[in-house]
DNA sequence: ACTTTTGTCAACCAAGCGGTTAAACTATTT
DNA sequence: AAATAGTTTAACCGCTTGGTTGACAAAAGT
């Protein structure tokens, strides 16, 4: 525990970059206010990652590559569709509320610099992960187990139903009317919900 | 053509305040910026919205009273449930699609300040549309019409097949890897399948 | 006609920003 | 133990920021 000072002080730096960041965004966000959460000078900022925008992305890029694999994850398992749909809508319900600012972070940031993916995705969402998940749903359709959709749409629909009602949490429960605590409580409810949803919506 | 100057420049200023705030957010946005894009001195954003906070607001307010009111119109009218989410499926996507910025811009900075909706809704949401929506989907559950769910869980279902993919066109061009114009397509499409896919889901 | 109010602008200002520097401190090497 | 290299800090810097000022012009009121 004597040695790797220099990487502890690093590793200091790049967690409270993340809370910053993530919370207010790369223009929000203030070098001083990161120095301050990591407790450190803020010239050993600029030290270990050089400028802002260098900090920044590797904060990006730590949170694509947090997020992504998961998706990948389940979509990769040899589970029938409707037991993927069932896993992953539980396990993504609650990993996205553990980190609920991941996710418009990262919608915001792709919108202000859409090219950066390109640099920050590591190797996720190749072909073939896209390709199985079409020929899997297309064996279904003509066995008739589900209705003809195309795979696209399906994937739009159970992120969507995933991850939006927690992002708009602060608007949802003024319009629903609910404290923090009731609204947690529909998230909750939401982990079987949503996959009995989109299992409904599609099946013969 | 030749009166109400003063009242054409206050319009200016928010027009182009529109713009760069709802485009870059509120630290994003710079006051000169603005000044440039509605063709006038900086000082007068001052003279006519006192500080950068003031004119933030403005921008808000309009855009959540731009927003909000479509939704409440369409739940307000007597059709059947599943004509309404028919109509709105199709309406709010195409509403949106054109003001794609806007959703993204009440959410993110809905998060910086919670309690800026409290001062800029105007009037909606309020008891009697919640009650009235909410009446309707136990009339049709106790008529076995539709599987017994939760309002709640229903108004999320409709806003986030609606809205996520729009704001998330971004991040989902790569992982579709779609370009643009195929993207639009899948969101065109979207207008009619995603009341397909939720009546599915909810009827018996 | 002249006085007051309202609208507009160039110039300015203090504060805060990201980033730099030079020196001090702390290991590590020789 | 002296020299070297790596780490940390306070002080600083140039620039941009939101906001102000005072002069001036155009209406509006009298």
């Amino acid at each position: 525990m004597t040695k790797n000072k220099e990487n502890n002080t690093e590793a200091l730096i790049l967690d409270a970059a993340k809370d910053i960041f993530q919370h207010k965004g790369m223009e929000g966000a203030r070098m001083q206010e990161i120095a301050d959460k990591a407790g450190i000078n803020k010239a050993m900022l600029h030290y270990y990652y050089r400028s802002k925008q260098k900090l920044f992305e590797a904060v990006f890029k730590s949170a694509i590559n947090l997020m992504a694999p998961k998706v990948v994850e389940i979509i990769n398992t040899e589970e029938h569709l409707f037991d993927k749909i069932r896993n992953f809508t539980d396990k993504y319900i609650t990993f996205i509320s553990k980190h609920s600012y991941i996710p418009l972070f990262i919608i915001n940031e792709l919108r202000r610099n859409p090219d950066i993916l390109k640099t920050s995705l590591d190797h996720n969402f190749d072909i073939s992960v896209r390709d199985k998940l079409r020929s899997e749903i297309a064996i279904l359709i003509q066995n008739k187990e589900i209705k003809p959709i195309s795979a696209e749409q399906l994937f739009l629909d159970v992120i969507s139903l995933c991850v939006f009602p927690i992002i708009t949490k602060p608007l949802m429960t003024v319009i629903l009317d609910k404290n923090n605590k009731q609204y947690d409580e529909i998230i909750t409810q939401r982990k079987k919900y949503v996959a009995d949803f989109i299992i409904n919506a599609i099946k013969y």
